[in-house]
DNA sequence: ACTTAATATAACTAGTCAGGCATATAGCTG
DNA sequence: CAGCTATATGCCTGACTAGTTATATTAAGT
């Protein structure tokens, strides 16, 4: 049901529906065009987002308005918090050697 | 060859090899100590990871011993960077919204 | 009610991929 | 070099998944 949100991230089709409603929200139709796959394509896609909470549904008519609800998010950026700390450590070092190579 | 890193993600294998590397340098037997899956599968892993440049290699006699370098994750990082923005956004409209209810 | 528009679901299929086992390769030790 | 240790590669299989077509559902307009 409520997928990884790596998992989420993996499939391209996903990521630029997610970059699309980030612009602005947007009908199925709308994503329809914008990707170039079959109308079921998307809107299956479309769920798993909205099983996964990544976006939201509001009816307009016939139309079905997604938006995006980028909560999920914060866990990639949570898991990529040590790696970051990681990642200046490693500059640091270079930093000091290369200071020390000064002397 | 050179993966997505959200595909190299995608795997929980592959994530916890990137945890277990984190902490420290570590040798291709310690870590099939720590996953529990064949020791075959765990040099796949690491060829993957080698391959999109996550990991490098050093010989100690018999042994490999992976490092982990997490340069590649900068793409992450900078994925999110918009989606940060917009979250950050609606956190601000929120907090709007809060303060005129209470004029 | 009947028709058209917009979207969702079902059933199927082709491609991908992680893991298992067997085997090859590399490096040490006696 | 023989035998042992550590790791890598090849081949196979089962599971999963994104897309397709066909069909069902929901809502409007006439």
């Amino acid at each position: 049901m409520k997928a990884q949100v790596f998992d989420l991230l993996a499939d391209p089709t996903r990521r630029r529906i997610l970059d699309a409603l980030r612009e602005r929200d947007r009908s199925v139709g709308e994503l329809v065009d914008l990707l170039e796959i079959s109308q079921p394509a998307v809107s299956k896609q479309l769920r798993i987002l909205r099983d996964a909470g990544l976006a939201t549904v509001r009816i307009d008519a016939q139309r079905r308005i997604y938006r995006l609800t980028p909560a999920r998010l914060l866990e990639l950026d949570q898991w990529l918090a040590p790696y970051r700390a990681f990642w200046e450590d490693r500059l640091n070092d270079m930093e000091k050697t290369l200071n020390s190579m000064e002397d």
